[in-house]
RNA sequence: GGCGCGAUAGCAAAGCGGUUAUGCACCGGAUUGCAAAUCCGUAGAGCCCAGUUCGACUCUGGGUCGCGCCUCCA
């Protein structure tokens, strides 16, 4: 039995779909108008591990993920680059693919773009301004009469007298009430025509909250399972999609409420405004993609987590213990284990399909069902990879394929491991290090000297190899090697 | 100021009212020509103060510190 942390009742609750056996899930994407960085990463990934913990769990999942691709950001740095807001978000689009795919996140099966569902849009302001909530302001700006609608606030669990409390300087505005927020904005001279969209109220264009609304509607239903997003975006995002959604349609909006902590350097939120971010690309260039996923993985969902080199050099490793569990005895060296050979036929109980559908796990075997009761427990992903390094330690101490098989099956439920090990394990060459011919002629030079007894020079060998960052591992079948 | 979250061993990070979390690092042993990897074992924890309890890291209250939202932000 599933449980998710709730937002909206800030509790864990068991998870009940609306219709037996389908989920449909929306979760705030992105801005497009830079490169993605490490908090977008994050909400990615764990979106995308939620994601296939329901279809693992035999869900029938509908994932829809938002694209931003209008917006004051995306106006502004069209102009500031003298391009078209088309071929800036296109091209930040593309760039977020890129690193979602590096990152191992399976696409949703919807990507919407709000400027494809402006039509809808302007329907829900008719429908909030046929039901009294919403109204055009002098100033040509269609705004959200937050007083009228009774449920604001129950989200983020402000009462609108705590927020006039906490009021910043006020910008002048013909809002009702300060609190009101912009559905829809009207058009400002000297904007260009991409930017604008014909409608009742006048040219102009959607405000921020109103796409996700308009979109998770439209491809889910008035009334759906699942809406995700970062902490950050609780207040006033989502509060205002539910007082949109709810304040046009009448009916609950969102069951469940799903939010994302924070990553942070020194302590302190990544964020843009605060100018301490590092984007994917760029850690990307230093880490493997499949670090930096285990590293987020590593964590809770709902916990802050600390960026630095130290913590991804530590997730490195643990991952390297994993991969080097999964190294099974080669059948070419004629040593094989026993469990090796017996036929698989525990192991298809259950199929189940890993990430890069690999293996099938096997559900009825005590680790599995730790890392589905870990998994079952608000997506405890700390909890879960804890049973892999215990499957891991089974597998090396049994020298048991089948253990090997297992951990590489569960992993991949969360898109880890599915790589060759010796792939992880070498790596490629860096700038300016060895290449793998280099490092194997070394190999070769050695082998040679042990077999001369020379070990002086076997020793000399490896330890010049250990400074070019090679480690040298003799085995009973040969001499392999990893890049450190 | 309002609302909320957190504080666990050297670092990272979970569960749990009483019995080994887990990873990295460390120490001892096995293994190895020497290593690495692996295995076995040791050591190390729960911000402070009260309370509840036979027993609290785990529950309750208070305090301290840190973080977040209240403004664009994943």
């Amino acid at each position: 039995m599933l449980k998710i942390h709730n937002t909206l009742a800030r509790d864990k609750q068991e998870f009940k779909p609306i219709e037996a056996n389908k989920v449909r899930m929306y979760v705030c994407g992105m801005t497009v108008y830079d490169y993605c960085h490490l908090g977008h990463a994050r909400v990615m990934v764990v979106f995308d591990m939620v994601y296939r913990w329901l279809k693992s769990s035999g869900y029938d999942v509908t994932y829809v993920r938002n694209i931003t691709d209008i917006d004051d950001k995306i106006i502004k740095r069209a102009a500031e680059n003298k391009e078209s807001i088309h071929t800036l978000t296109q091209r930040f689009i593309d760039a977020m693919h890129e690193d979602a795919d590096a990152l191992g996140v399976q696409r949703p099966d919807h990507e919407p773009r709000a400027t494809q569902f402006i039509p809808q849009m302007l329907q829900m302001v008719e429908q909030l301004e046929q039901n009294g909530l919403a109204y055009k302001a002098a100033d040509g700006d269609v705004n959200y009469a937050v007083r009228k609608f009774d449920g604001y606030g129950k989200l983020s669990g402000k009462s609108l007298e705590d927020l006039r409390a906490g009021e910043r300087v006020e910008v002048a505005s013909d809002k009702n009430d300060p609190l009101d927020f912009v559905l829809w904005k009207h058009a400002k001279a000297g904007e260009a025509e991409e930017v604008q969209w014909e409608s009742k109220w006048g040219k102009g264009r959607p405000g921020w909250h109103l796409e996700c609304s308009a979109m998770g509607s439209e491809l889910l239903g008035n009334h759906f399972d699942i809406h995700g997003g970062g902490a950050d975006l609780q207040f006033p995002h989502h509060e205002n999609e539910i007082a949109q959604s709810e304040g046009a349609h009448g009916c609950q909006y969102v069951n469940y409420w799903m939010h994302n902590g924070f990553v942070r350097v020194d302590n302190e939120k990544m964020s843009k405004s605060l100018g301490n971010f590092f984007t994917i690309r760029e850690v990307l260039k230093k880490y493997d993609a499949e670090v930096v996923r285990f590293f987020i993985l590593r964590a809770h969902y709902r916990s802050p987590l600390n960026y630095s080199d130290h913590h991804l050099d530590d997730a490195k490793g643990a991952l390297t213990r994993l991969y080097t569990a999964l190294k099974l005895p080669s059948p070419a060296s004629g040593i094989t284990s026993d469990l090796a050979a017996l036929p698989p036929s525990r192991m298809a109980s259950s199929s189940i399909r890993g990430a890069g559908g690999e293996g099938s796990v096997d559900w009825n075997e005590p680790y599995a069902q730790r890392f589905k009761a870990a998994m079952d427990d608000d997506f405890n992903t700390p909890e879960a990879v804890a049973v892999l390094f215990d499957l891991a330690n089974e597998a090396n101490r049994s020298q048991s394929a089948e253990a090997a098989a297992q951990l590489k099956a569960l992993a991949g439920v969360l898109g880890l491991l599915q790589r060759d090990a010796q792939e992880f394990l070498q790596g490629s060459a860096t700038a300016g290090g060895l290449d793998d011919a280099a490092i194997n002629a070394q190999i070769e030079a050695r082998i040679a000297a042990k077999k001369a007894k020379d070990f002086a020079e076997a020793d000399r060998i490896r330890k010049a190899l250990l400074e070019a960052g090679i480690v040298l591992e003799d085995t009973a079948q040969g001499t392999s090697w990893r890049r450190a």
